[in-house]
DNA sequence: GCAAAAGTGTTTCGTTTACACCCATGC
DNA sequence: GCATGGGTGTAAACGAAACACTTTTGC
């Protein structure tokens, strides 16, 4: 923050307030949250979400989306407003309130490096302590998202733009903690008509990488995946593209790809008949 | 607000905080929601939301329930967060960011009076104007009641102890605003397993009312149901106990009554199976 | 060929929907 | 009696769950 002389007098006490984002992604397997290094007092060290101090021209949402582009440079469409936490004690330095949203971001899209180096994917089973009440608003972020994935077509926006039925599967098996019956989730989910089939990718396409990646080669991929994944955004972006990737590397038969028809999803959601539920 | 010398400084600019109570009631046929008359500016003698200013040493829930009571002695159980509102000139007089809350009460339980005289509950199709931004958030409100319902057995917060199936049903169908078949309505809400039937009440036990109006005799009703509904407190205390009272004024066979059993209710929402859906 | 994973079809079962019928009450 | 609203039963339609079978790919 800039030097700052002056000062602000109110005639009652009144309570910071910031805004703070869950960021989810998913790597395939597992459902990530991007967490950041704190860098000073208090908590300095430990992992705490992306977040800051409102500004008097802004909106909640304005200012969750500022705070997380200067901190992970990270820009989704929208981000979506959970809950405000305001326990007495849950800051030790003052009376902070704060308002939590979540987003869920396509971790393909993540570049990272920028002033971001002490930004960091973890899967949500697996996250270390947080600081402040951090711990216990990604609970309340996931029991969130675990209701909003009935009403809202939150898969596709953690998937990339291209992806099978059962990554999606896979993603949904993650947020819900449970499991399904593979058969019956490919008919529920094709018969809702949002998912438009794509061809196999042209050769002279890059097939293996989107984006800027154009001069790594094939074998480059075998040599960075024996590298011990450490989530870091290096490596985390490979993986990334990986999942974006029309490459098959499993065993078994190659699976269908799809986009996401995001305007016959509009469509049903008008008509109130979007429901995915199992 | 008592007198008040002192001043508190920032090094940055803050936010007002305030909490509003979205109070949603059920007289019977239509849902309603309690609004309180600002007498001051800004918005003197528009309707709003009772709510009020954030202190240092309560949380945002305890807010509302402090507010609340202060302005209409209502004391419900809980109340819901469910937004934080921040627009930047929400509030003509300076930056205010407010968390609003809902809450459903039993209209029956509402004993006014006291220094809330200039509280009033409105049909919800029929809300005035608002203060502030608060028709946008009594929308908000609203469609979150309408998700909520669902998941909890929001329905039995807003009848009386006592109840009959269609009464529960005219709630539904009025919170949701479609229409159910009888039938078929009785059956689900049946085998749920939730409701214990109430036996014909004693005759000794004042059949007519619950509570402290023991005094007032049969006629009495009639009397007072022949005024216009003016929907203040009371008149809307008898429309209340009329809810509550086991008379049957309709034609048509006298429903059975029922009471919430919330022991059974309990246990299905640990298995996960209460779902209310239609 | 074999194992593993993906896509398709079918059968069963339970829930929802629609509606017919009877019961109780007030006028 | 008759109109009105409340409680019970049943059959058809639909969707979910379970599972057998075929296809494709890597080794």
């Amino acid at each position: 923050m800039e030097e700052n002389n002056t000062t602000f007098t109110y005639k009652y006490p009144r309570p910071a307030v910031t805004t703070d984002c869950v960021i989810f992604g998913f790597d395939g397997h597992d459902l990530m949250v991007l967490l950041i290094e704190r860098g000073a007092d208090p908590y300095k060290g430990m992992w705490a979400f992306p977040g800051g101090f409102l500004r008097m021209d802004e909106t909640l949402e304005e200012c969750a989306l500022r705070e997380l582009k200067e901190e992970t440079s990270l820009q989704p469409g929208m981000v979506e407003q959970f809950h405000a936490f305001s326990s007495v004690h849950r800051d030790p330095r003052e009376r902070v309130i704060t308002v939590a949203f979540y987003a869920l971001v396509k971790m393909a899209e993540v570049r990272g490096g920028d002033d971001a180096n002490d930004a960091r994917w973890f899967k949500v089973a697996d996250v270390p302590p947080l600081a402040f009440d951090h711990d216990y608003i990604l609970r309340v972020a996931m029991k969130q998202l675990r209701e909003s994935i009935f009403f809202k077509p939150i898969g596709f926006e953690l998937l990339g733009d291209v992806f099978s039925v059962p990554q999606l599967q896979r993603l949904y098996e993650a947020i819900l903690g449970v499991q399904f019956d593979r058969r019956n989730f490919y008919r529920k989910i094709m018969q809702l008509g949002i998912l438009d089939p794509v061809e196999e990718p042209v050769e002279e396409k890059s097939p293996r990488f989107f984006g800027k990646k154009k001069e790594m080669k094939e074998q480059d991929i075998d040599t960075l995946f024996l590298e011990p994944m450490t989530h870091r955004y290096s490596s985390i972006n490979l993986e990334a593209d990986f999942l974006q990737s029309p490459v098959h590397k499993e065993a078994g038969r190659k699976p269908q790809l799809f986009r996401f028809n995001r305007k016959k999803y509009e469509l049903l959601k008008e008509r109130g008949d979007f429901r995915l539920e199992w």
